[in-house]
RNA sequence: GGCCCCGUCGUCCAGCGGUCAGGACACCGGCCUUUCAAGCCGGGAACACGGGUUCGAGUCCCGUCGGGGUCACCA
C-alpha cells in the first residue's frame, strides 16, 4: 500500500436508471475510505456524449444520497480537484493526449469504421486476433498531424506493446498477467474530440490523486492499458483492487442485468424497501464483518472493514434475502409512530393522496371503496389472471409481442408523464390497427392487477417508471417466456413505430 | 472461440494445514397462538473432480470440468 492518504473515488456514467452495482461499488469505497480516515469521491465519466443525460446524473445522485451514501467531492459539492464531471475537463484529456503524441506514444489513427468493421469480421472469421491491426501506427507523425490540420476526421490511439507480457496486481487476486500480444492499440481520444474511458479514467485518477481504484471485475480485462498509461506519462499508480460482480438470481448467474432482476435503485425504493436494509444487504454481498452479525449499519460496517475479507465468488443477489433483512428493520428498529414515519415518508402521505384523489374520486360510492380502489398503488407486484390477458382480434402470441413492444418502448423513455404515455399508446394502437381501448385492456391487467381501474396513463405517471417497467416484465416472463429472437422482432417493430432515438 | 477472473449447503457468508465443516436466507417439522406473520426449538442440505505437497488438506501447487467477465470511437 503506497504511503499517501487514501483516497477513493465512484465514477459512475450517467447513461441509465441508478444502478444496484453501482451502489454495491460506492458502498464499498465509502466504507474503505472512512474506516482509513480517507476521502471518498464522486466523478461523472459522461464521455459518452451519445448516451449521457442530466436525468441520469440526477437520478444517481439521488439515489446515492437515498441510500445514505455521501462523499466528500463531487459535481454536486465541489471540491479542491474541480470539476468532477469529465464532460467538463475535456482540455485537460487534450493536453495529456498531446503528450503522448509529442512522446511517441501515441498516434494518430484515420481508418474508417467501416475499415475496422470489416477488418474485425475478417479476423474473426479466421479466428485470428480481433484487434487493431495498427495500419496508422506506421504513419509519419508530422504527416499524421498535417492531415489533422486540415480537418481530417481520426482518433488517437494508445500504443501497447507487441511482445512480452503486462505484470499487473490486485490488491485481492495478487498478481494477475497477460500477454501484450493479445491486447491492441486502444483508443483513448474519439474523433468527436472527447477522451474514451480508459484514457479520462487515468488522468483523473492521477489528478485528483485516488490511491486505490476499488471497482468492479469488468474492468480487469482492460488494467493492462491502464497500467501502461501509468507508465507512459510516468505516473505511480494506484492500488487497484476488482471486486466481484452481482449476479442474477436465474440459472445464467450472469451479472446483474435489468432484463432478469430489477437493477434500479429507485424500484427498491418505491417497492418499499428501506434504504437502511437495502445498503445492508449490499454490505453483504462477498463480505461479512468478523462477528457475523448480518445486521448492521453503515457505520458499524465502517468500524470493522477491512478490503481483505472480500469473497471472490460473484455473489447471487437474492431479493428473497433482502425482505428478509428488510423486515427485520421494520420490526426492530420502529415502534408503531416511527412506522408511521416511514410509511409517510415512502408514499402514504398527503401528496400521493392528493395526486390519486382525481382519479379516484368519480370512481367512489364510498369512502371506504377507496382502499380496493388504489391499492395497487401501494404494491409491488399485483396478481391478475394470466387468462384474461388479451387483446379482442388477436391470439396470444400477437398480444405479448405487443406487450413486448410496449415493455421496450417504456425502457427507453427518458421521460415520464401521462400525455407521454398516452401518446405512445396512441401511436402503438394506430401502428397495429387496434381501437385504444382494446390495446390498453392487458395493460390494466399487468399493470394495476385489475380489468378496471383508475385511467391508465394518470396512473402510471403516479405508479413511475420503475414500478411500470418491472411489473410489465414480470408479467411478461410470467406469460411465456420471451426468446431472444422474439425479442429482437419486437424491438425492431418498437424501432419502426417509434423511432429510434428515445425521448 | 482466445484471453482473464472465480469455484464451501439451492442462495449469501465463516473457515485462512489438525473443526462432528459453522451461521443466515429459503425449505420441511414442532412449539406458541383467535388467523396470519413474528418468535422459539428441531431437521434435511455443501467443500466440483483428479492428481500431487504434507504426519495431516475445504484450506498450498498442478490439471480437468464448471461458472462468469472481456474482446467498441460504451463505460
Amino acid at each position: 500500500m503506497p504511503d499517501r492518504p487514501v483516497r477513493v473515488r465512484i465514477a459512475p456514467s450517467p447513461t441509465g436508471d441508478p444502478h444496484v452495482g453501482t451502489a454495491y461499488q460506492a458502498l464499498f469505497n465509502s466504507a474503505f475510505a472512512r474506516r482509513h480516515g480517507g476521502a471518498f469521491v464522486l466523478r461523472i465519466e459522461d464521455t459518452d456524449r451519445a448516451r449521457s443525460t442530466p436525468e441520469s446524473e440526477r437520478a444517481i445522485l439521488s439515489s446515492l444520497r437515498w441510500l445514505g451514501l455521501s462523499w466528500d467531492e463531487g459535481p454536486d459539492v465541489g471540491g479542491p480537484h474541480a470539476p468532477y464531471r469529465q464532460s467538463e475537463r475535456l482540455p485537460i484529456y487534450r493536453e495529456h493526449v498531446e503528450r503522448l503524441l509529442a512522446a511517441g506514444h501515441a498516434y494518430r489513427c484515420f481508418c474508417s469504421r467501416e475499415r475496422l468493421e470489416r477488418m474485425r469480421e475478417e479476423n474473426r472469421a479466421n479466428k485470428e486476433f480481433p484487434g487493431y491491426d495498427r495500419l496508422c501506427r506506421g504513419l509519419d507523425p508530422a504527416e499524421a498531424a498535417r492531415r489533422a490540420a486540415a480537418g481530417e476526421p481520426h482518433v488517437v490511439r494508445m500504443k501497447v506493446p507487441t511482445e512480452g507480457h503486462a505484470v499487473m496486481h490486485d490488491l485481492l487476486r495478487g498478481e494477475i498477467r497477460r500477454d501484450w500480444a493479445s491486447i491492441d492499440d486502444q483508443v483513448i481520444l474519439k474523433t468527436d474530440g472527447f477522451p474514451t474511458y480508459h484514457l479520462a479514467n487515468v488522468v483523473d485518477d492521477h489528478l485528483m490523486e485516488i490511491s486505490h481504484v476499488i471497482r468492479g471485475e469488468e474492468w480487469i480485462n482492460s488494467l493492462p492499458k491502464h497500467v501502461r498509461l501509468y507508465e507512459m506519462f510516468g505516473w505511480q499508480p494506484p492500488v487497484f483492487c476488482h471486486l466481484p460482480l452481482l449476479r442474477n438470481a436465474d440459472r445464467t448467474r450472469s451479472k446483474l442485468s435489468k432484463r432478469r432482476n430489477p437493477t434500479s435503485i429507485e424500484y427498491y425504493r418505491r417497492a418499499g424497501f428501506l434504504p437502511e436494509a437495502l445498503l445492508n444487504f449490499l454490505g453483504l454481498m462477498g463480505w461479512s464483518p468478523p462477528d457475523g452479525e448480518e445486521k448492521f449499519s453503515f457505520d458499524e460496517m465502517v468500524r470493522s472493514f477491512e478490503l481483505e475479507r472480500v469473497s471472490l465468488g460473484g455473489p447471487v443477489f437474492d431479493v428473497e434475502k433482502l425482505r428478509w433483512l428488510n423486515g427485520r428493520y421494520i420490526r426492530e428498529d420502529h415502534d408503531a409512530a416511527r412506522l408511521v414515519d416511514r410509511l409517510a415518508e415512502w408514499a402514504l402521505n398527503r401528496e400521493t393522496f392528493e395526486r390519486i384523489a382525481p382519479l379516484a374520486q368519480p370512481r367512489l360510492q364510498t369512502l371506504s371503496d377507496w382502499g380496493y380502489l388504489t391499492a395497487f398503488f401501494f404494491a409491488d407486484d399485483v396478481p391478475f389472471d394470466a387468462e384474461q390477458v388479451a387483446i379482442r382480434g388477436l391470439d396470444r402470441e400477437a398480444t405479448l409481442e405487443l406487450l413486448q413492444i410496449a415493455s421496450l418502448r417504456l425502457d427507453a423513455r427518458r421521460t415520464w408523464n401521462a400525455d407521454e404515455l398516452d401518446a405512445d399508446f396512441r401511436r402503438l394502437a394506430e401502428a397495429t390497427g387496434l381501437k385504444l381501448r382494446d390495446l390498453t385492456k392487458p395493460f390494466y391487467l399487468v399493470l394495476t392487477g385489475r380489468s378496471a381501474a383508475t385511467p391508465l396513463f394518470q396512473s402510471m405517471e403516479i405508479l413511475g417508471p420503475d414500478l411500470c417497467r418491472v411489473r410489465l416484465r414480470r408479467a411478461l416472463e410470467r406469460l411465456g417466456p420471451v426468446s431472444a429472437k422474439k425479442r429482437k422482432q419486437a424491438e425492431r417493430r418498437m424501432v419502426e413505430i417509434f423511432g429510434e432515438p428515445a425521448p
